[in-house]
Formats: structure tokens, C-alpha cells, sequence
DNA sequence: GATGAATGAGGCTTCATTCAT
DNA sequence: AATGAATGAAGCCTCATTCAT
């Protein structure tokens, strides 16, 4: 009734259109108040979750009044939506601008890689166990984009980077699988830390690279060595 | 207000007692009536959510009047740690039951340790995918005892047989802190599951496989290759 | 999900169960509470029509709590299905009151039949213009049920007499149809009422009386100016 | 509150006045624009009923921006207005062009007139089936003035022919009254035809035409049948 | 004159929990 | 000990209408 969700058949729009969830017509408002909404609520689901949250108090936390707050979107079920595609953006932009080029060899790469995942992840703690543990109640259409998203974006780039290595060292693996994994990993300290010593940081992510450049291979490592300090 | 959270003080008790929870005196009936409660709960929040659950549901679903249910737990949130506890125990208890006496070395025990754990995880994605998500909405105090009650289980289980691999082979690493993230490593597919071909499972375990034995060091993985089909 | 509409195939419960209605399992106390908002509801839904009368001010009229009210309701369409049910049900009790026996001629029965109906529709006639404006607000089933409802009771009433004169004085018409219109035409007043002087309601009835008599054809006339004054 | 109902004291004018609802000057433009809501508005109303449609449907259905609409009406209680309006006009100018001229015998005038009528009405069951039900939603000022026109056109034009022919053959009735019954028996199928088989229309409309007929007494129906196929 | 974004009260419904029976 | 009816606050969402641009 409310045309969302409807995918866009235009080919160069590969996701979900915003206009699609909000019954504005101004496009640049669109995108303007839904930063605005999403940066409301996303304090508010790091500290409460998804479902304690209410929508009054999204309202509230984004300054607009409820009636404005449904003019951008078409349900409580598109702010979760709306925040896992900020943060799929953010985390992207911060990986993409690490300036991987100034390293030659493609394991350096993809140690400097990691160690800036490792880096955003730590910073975004909250956001990163929200987003691990809040993705299932995204709705059908909703989580198809936002996995196809993540397999474009941070998989993706971990994925290039396996396809690099693997070109002057073989990797005995699937690399999109591995490329799942090592995405999945990083995520340890987040979701699991709790469980671990909090000082323990920097022996946690010393620990995860470890694994990961032994697990490479012989070779890889060898050429890992290098690099990790 | 209620009566929850009441920590027993007896020193030999160190996980809460199902008793500060029920209102009921009969230890026996209290554990057999908790278990109904987690049966007929844990189904429901597989497919639903702890919090798209009712409490109404929950009592429809283990046939129970709400008085009753209410009898035996003091509020929804007991549901979720009794549902944790639940899990805790049965997936300890599989683990435990693994027969690694079999095996003379302790490589090939954690190699088998862990493909049971990964078959275990496999068998139950959901349930695990749900326990991964909903813990953070554990009171304070049930979370505290259910961190406590995994890392003297499954991750406990983890970290002998890494202590018992160390001694022979030393693995450069915290073992503590190795377990938790052998641990979080085979739940990986019930995690991000969907994002892998369904059939390419054994692959994925494989490559899990192949990432933590090459990753506790070319030692152990000379030792390891002798079993690794 | 709220199984409602569920319709019952117990041969002998041709409606709609109001167990399916309520949430309650006490069937007296169902039936009891659901009158209970009848008579609270309807009053406000003569005055007010149904969609400018909100659940709140029912709940109100009707002494119960929101949660209590929802008990025995499953949505604000369960009111308007009951106040119908309730409405036929009145109405077929009170023409089927009107002791018809006494009178031998078939056509004295249907003047009495039709008299006492006018009487009942300009005592009601707030009721009857409620019904005859908001059933077409009723969801699919219960129109359906309302429907079959109606030509069970009151309509089948006046064709059982079409029937009974049709059987000594032949009448050139399709019985069922002549009936329905029967029905509706007696319900003119409350209608159209309006336009019409309040103090010509004897003349209106009369008019009404002797348009049918008439109607009937020559014979059933002869018949009937014996019986009218 | 609003600038509504404001009766006009122009004797000349016995309606409401379209640019007592309207904000703007130019009369032709409030006229079309007007024409455009009723348009748009009255197929929602034909489907949905007037509460459950929204005045924001209403202004997408007829093209205009909120804004215009209420340029052009002060509350959305106007529309209502504005499509019995519009309904009283088209009805009554189709009934006025029905060259009833042509018939010498007043009796045959109101045979054809009728049957003119029970076309009409079946050719839009719907809008008279929404005039009938939700007229009394009309404001006070509004529902006078919509009652008047009635009066005026549809009733007064069977009360025409009434007249007529009793100047010939005398009915026995207030011809005012039966004047208002006619045009409300008229609208049979459109109100309750749901409890008469689909089929039947031709049934339908011969039953009524019957029962009016034999109903306007012997000497007219002995020259209607000259009419009656 | 025209737009459509903004308001915020109020719509219907559900909930965890209690307590009279 | 057991029941399930009762509570009423709070849930999400929509609405007719206004007014800054």
C-alpha cells in the first residue's frame, strides 16, 4: 500500500530507493532528514537495541515531530533498514580511503587492511554489535540489500585483496569464503570481547592477525613476516 | 522490585539459582516446569525474536495458564537467561560427550573438538544464531552469569585441550583469549550463513578447518596434517 | 493470526462463533461482555455513526478497560459485526412475538406482521437507519453472515406469509424478491424520514400499507380492506 | 471556525453557495476546480466509504497539491457536499431529459419514468448506494440544503407526474408522501440487492414496477397495462 | 497563486504483569 | 496451587489542516 520497497528497475540503481520509503518529493530533503533520523536513532539503538526503542523517542532524539518522522520514512522497520545502510556506508568510505596503494606488496596490503578494520571496528564497537546482532529483524527485502551491500563493499574489498595475493601466492581456499571469514572475524573483539580482558586489546587483535597470516599459508607468512612489526 | 536477581551468596553455588526465580518451593518441579517454559519458548523466539515473542505466546506454546508460567519465573527476561542456560548446557554437554580420550594426541582431539563443535553449530544454526544476538539483552546480572557459564564451558573446553597442545607444541599466542576466538569462529555460517551457498558448507568448514591449524603455527599444522582427511 | 471468521462446521452453528471473536474461554462470560459492549457501543455509534466513534469512548461507555475490552473483541469491526447480530436478533425476537396465530386469514397475518414492523423500525428509528448505513462497513465474512443473517429471520418471516397467502390467493411475483422488498420498503421512514413531516407518520404508514395491499394484486386487496380499519 | 456554512441571504439563491467554500474569486475556476475534486473524490468514496478515505488520496486522485484543494474547499466535510452535489445534479438532469413528452397518457409518463429511474439507479449502484448511506454524515447546514434539492428535483418530478394523473384518475394518498416512497423504493437493488440473487435484476425491477402499479389502484393500473409490455 | 512539508493529537491495538477467584 | 480475566500505559502509525516558502 505504502510502495516501499519496490526495487528500482532502473539498472544503474542497484538498491532500495530512499524515495521509495518516504512520501516527500524533494530528493535532497529526503536524504538530508533520513542523516538526520538515522543519526537520531542510532545512539539510541547502541544503548537500547532495536525493539526497546520507541518510535517516539526516535522523534524526539532527531528533533522532529512524529508526523514529520513518517513523512521520511513508512515504518519503524525502515529506520533499521535506513541505519544498516549508513553504516555499511561509513564503514566502506573508512576502508576505501586507506591508501592501500602506497604499499606494493599485496600482503602488506592486506595487513595494513585488516589492521585499519581492526582499528574502525574497535572504535565502533557498539555499532558494529548492533549491526551483527540486529540484521535479522531487518524485513526480506530490506536484508537482501543490506547482505548484498556488505558482499559488495567490505567482503569485496577483502575479497580484491585475496585476489591480489593469490595471483603471486597461491591461497589454498575459496577466496569469497575466506574474504566472509575475515570480515566475520574482525568483528571478534565486539561481539565476543566481552568474554575477554578488556586491556587486552592490542593481544586480542595481535592475536586475529596472527591467526589470519598464519592461517594464509607458509608462504603467505613468510611474506607477512615482513611486515607485521 | 521482584524478586529477581537475588545472587545466592553460598560460595558453592557460583550460577543463579533457579529458586530466586519461581516462587514455587519443589526444586524438582521447579527445574522440570523451567524446562517446559525453554522448550516452548526457545521455538518461538527461533523463528520470532525474543522480543516479537509475547509472554502470552510463550505461555500458549508450553501449555501453561500465565499464573502458572508466572509461577516459575518472575518476569519475560527469565525466559531468555533460562533459554540461555538451556543452551549452554546442551551444547557443553555434547561437547563433553565427544569421547577425545580416544585420541592420543592433542592435535588430533582438536581437530575432532572442533569438527564436532561445527557439525553441533550446523545442526542448530538458528538456535545459535539466536543466543549470538539476544544475549546483550540479558539483565546485567544474567549476563554476567552466562558469560561465566561459556567460558567454563565450551571456551573452557577450548582452552584445555589448547594447554594440553601447548605443552607439547608451544603455540605463540594468549590461549585464553585463542579459545574465545575459536569459539566465535565456528559459529560463523549460522552468522553470516546466508551470505554462503547453502551447499558449500562442508567448504566453509573446511576453510575453517585450514584457517585455525595453520594458524596455531606450522608445528601443529605438520602434527594436524596427519589427520586432516 | 487472531483466528477470527474462523466459521464453525458444526452443521448446527450456521454464524459466526464468538469464541472466535474473543480471546476469553468462559463462553457465558463472552457472551455476557459482548453484550455488554453492545449496549455501550451502540448508543454512541447512533449519534456519532461508527468510524467517527473511537474504541476509547467505547470502552468508556461500556465501563471496561482497553485491555478488557479487547478481550472480547479482536478489532473495532468486531463491534460493528456484534451491534449487527444484536440488531437482527432484537428485531426477529420482537416479529416473532407478535402471536400471528390468532388471526385465521393469511392476509390478516401479514397486515398485523407488517404494522407491528413499522412499529418496531419508528421506534428504532435511529437503530435502523444505523444498520442500514453502516453494513456496507463490515468486513467480507460478516457481511456475509449479517446477510444470510437477515433473510433467515426477517425477510424469511415475510416470505413464510407471501408463501402462506400465495397457497388460497395466487400472487404474480417472485416471493423472495417481493419479500426483501417488503422489508426495505418498511424501513422508509428512518431513511428518508427527514423529509417527511414527523407528525404524517400514521399517514406515511398508511401509505405504505395500502401501496403493498394494493400491490398484491385485486384479490389479496379484497382480502385485506376486511382486516384494514 | 472556518468560513463554511455561511447561508446565503440572497433570496434569489436557495442554495450554499460554491464560493462560500472556496477561497478564490473567479467562479468559473471554482466551478471546474470543484468539478475536478468531486471527480477524483467520488470513486474513492464509491470504494472505500467517505471516513476511510483520506483527504491526501483525495487531492492524488484529482491531481492537485494540498494546497489547491483547499483553495478550493475549507474542510474535507465539503467534498462530501459537493458530491451529493454533483450526484443530485447528474440524476436529475438525466430523469429531466427523458422526452416524457412523447406519452399522451400521464399514467404511460410515469411507467417510463420509473423505468428511466430503475435504469439509472442500476447503472450506478454504487454512487446511490454511497449517497443513501453516508448523507447523514453531511453538516447540518449542508444536509438541509442537499434534502431541499432532492425534494426539489427527483421527488419533485415524481410528484409531478403524480399530480398529473390524478387530475385523470384519482390516487387514493398524500401524492408528496408517496412521492418520497417512490424515489426511495426506486433505489431497491443499489440498498439491499446483496440479499437478492445478481441475476434477478429484470425480476427486480419488474416486481417493483408491479407492486407501484397495482399499488396505485385499480383505474391506474388498468391503464398502465395498456403500458406494461 | 501554488506548493507540500510540518504539526501533534489521536487513531487502533498489544503488552507484561497482577490478583480475585 | 492454579487460573485467566483485568489493567492501562505505551506501542506504532495516520490524519485533517496550516503556513513558510
Amino acid at each position: 500500500m505504502r510502495g516501499k520497497h519496490k526495487t528500482d528497475n532502473n539498472e544503474h540503481k542497484q538498491f532500495i530507493d530512499n524515495r521509495s520509503i518516504s512520501s516527500s518529493k524533494d530528493e535532497g530533503l529526503i536524504e538530508s532528514k533520513q542523516l538526520q533520523i538515522v543519526e537520531g536513532a542510532y545512539k539510541l539503538f547502541l544503548t537500547k537495541g532495536f525493539h526497546p526503542t520507541s518510535i517516539r523517542e526516535i522523534a524526539e532524539a532527531c528533533n522532529m515531530s512524529m508526523g514529520q518522522l513518517y513523512h521520511y520514512i513508512s515504518s519503524k522497520d525502515d529506520v533499521l533498514y535506513l541505519v544498516h545502510k549508513h553504516f555499511h556506508k561509513i564503514m566502506y568510505d573508512f576502508l576505501k580511503t586507506q591508501k592501500l596503494e602506497e604499499y606494493v606488496s599485496p600482503v602488506e596490503k592486506l595487513i595494513n587492511f585488516i589492521k585499519a578494520n581492526l582499528y574502525f571496528v574497535n572504535q565502533n564497537k557498539k555499532l558494529i554489535q548492533f549491526i551483527s546482532t540486529e540484521t535479522k529483524y531487518l524485513q526480506k527485502d530490506y536484508l537482501k540489500d543490506v547482505l548484498a551491500m556488505e558482499k559488495e563493499s567490505t567482503i569485496g574489498l577483502y575479497h580484491q585483496l585475496l585476489v591480489e595475493i593469490n595471483k603471486e601466492i597461491p591461497i589454498i581456499a575459496d577466496l569469497e569464503i575466506l574474504a566472509s571469514i575475515l570480515a566475520y572475524l574482525v568483528a571478534f573483539l565486539p561481539m565476543k570481547g566481552w568474554t575477554v580482558n578488556e586491556d587486552s586489546l592490542d593481544d586480542v587483535n595481535r592475536c586475529i592477525l596472527d591467526l589470519v597470516f598464519r592461517g594464509l599459508g607458509q608462504s603467505v607468512l613468510q611474506e607477512a613476516e615482513k611486515f607485521l612489526i
